[in-house]
DNA sequence: CCTACCGATCGGTAGG
DNA sequence: CCTACCGATCGGTAGG
């Protein structure tokens, strides 16, 4: 790790920011580029600006564009996918526990927008190698809600005719929507949101003994 | 509207086709293209290639590279809500409309995979105005689902805490997530896939009441 | 449809 | 981080 050298010139005159903390801000203002105009409609010229630094002076920090990209990416899934874990992992019936997963998931997705937008949009314009790192063996994610999906059907709370996977699948849908159309400081909240779509989705695969027992 | 000139040098010895017929595979190339690369990343060499025949030549089919992009998308989302409109219209009470809506929405996105996956990616590469176009006045194809939501909450069909807008985006989104995952000859057939989901949907927001008389 | 082009911009690099 | 640059490619055009 090379550290940044001492007094050269200035572009407009600010002063020169510790490595980590001008990562920071390229990392915001790339997730914010790649959103506005996808990943590859975006330039380093765009970033670079908005940093009021040169195109040239990004590599000073970056192997290439596509480190950017990574980095936004697999940092909102490593956060997302460690919120449900936590949630499915607590005391509770597995019904229970998606029922908290999904509102988890959903409250993540409205306060994280624009890098799960990124994510859910962009993660295809990463070679595939880096794809699976970042979302490790399996579709962790959907394995999570399948899981627990087939744990409840176990123990009759979720009807037995329902593919898991189908329904783990339109859980999902639901749910990842969500980043197309929320807004902060609009009509509902990211609680609203996680409890309404929750229990929607905990009702369309429930049994009624489930849901009985519930009420 | 010019006809194609008569006898000129061809590159790979073809004879020269119709341009109604040139077109449809033009449109068919650019929305393969779009597909797999995204709209930005995708290059008018790329479908020139397809096609065998030189970049510039497109340009006596086109006026720019977006009116490719603009044809793909109006089409499908003309095709799907006269799909979704014309199932609202038939017999039936407003749940049951929804249900078959939602059945046709599913299956016409399952038969139309490549280019709803286009329309539901690369409508924000369209500027503003042809977007809107696009779209028609208001959300019309998310108008028919709230409406029918509405109609049926009326009737005491649909649960009456819910919020019709938030209801109508959650049986949304986990109908277009299909897009994501669905793969003709996959385990599921578009049938299947459209009658299960609607099922979980309709569970999920009608009242004790309405699924008792269903059944 | 082809020939033959153009200006602009792209991601990226050598050297300091 | 800046200076100064490169090869490649982009969408698009004039003229036939």
């Amino acid at each position: 790790m090379r550290q940044p050298a001492g007094r050269s010139a200035r572009r407009s005159g600010g002063e020169r920011k510790p490595r980590e903390e001008r990562w920071a801000e390229l990392i915001e203002v790339a997730t914010q580029v790649f959103y506005e105009k996808g990943y590859d409609g975006a330039s380093l010229q765009d970033i670079a600006d908005r940093l009021g630094m040169l195109k040239g002076s990004l590599y000073y920090y970056i192997q290439s564009k596509e480190d950017l990209l990574f980095d936004v990416i697999s940092t909102v899934h490593r956060d997302g996918l460690a919120v449900v874990r936590a949630r499915a992992e607590v005391e509770g019936s597995p019904l229970e526990k998606l029922e908290s997963v999904i509102v988890g998931h959903v409250e993540h997705t409205c306060r994280n927008l624009v890098p799960t937008a990124v994510f859910l949009h962009e993660l295809s314009a990463l070679p595939i190698d880096r794809r699976k790192e970042v979302l490790g063996s399996e579709h962790a994610y959907q394995g999570v809600f399948r899981d627990l999906i087939e744990q409840a059907q176990r123990q009759g709370d979720v009807r037995a005719d329902l593919d898991p996977r189908l329904a783990a699948l339109s859980v999902l849908g639901s749910t990842n929507w969500v980043y197309r159309w929320f807004r902060p400081g609009g009509a509902f909240t990211p609680e609203q949101i996680g409890s309404e779509l929750a229990e929607m989705s905990i009702r369309g695969i429930a049994t009624e003994k489930a849901l009985a027992a519930r009420a």
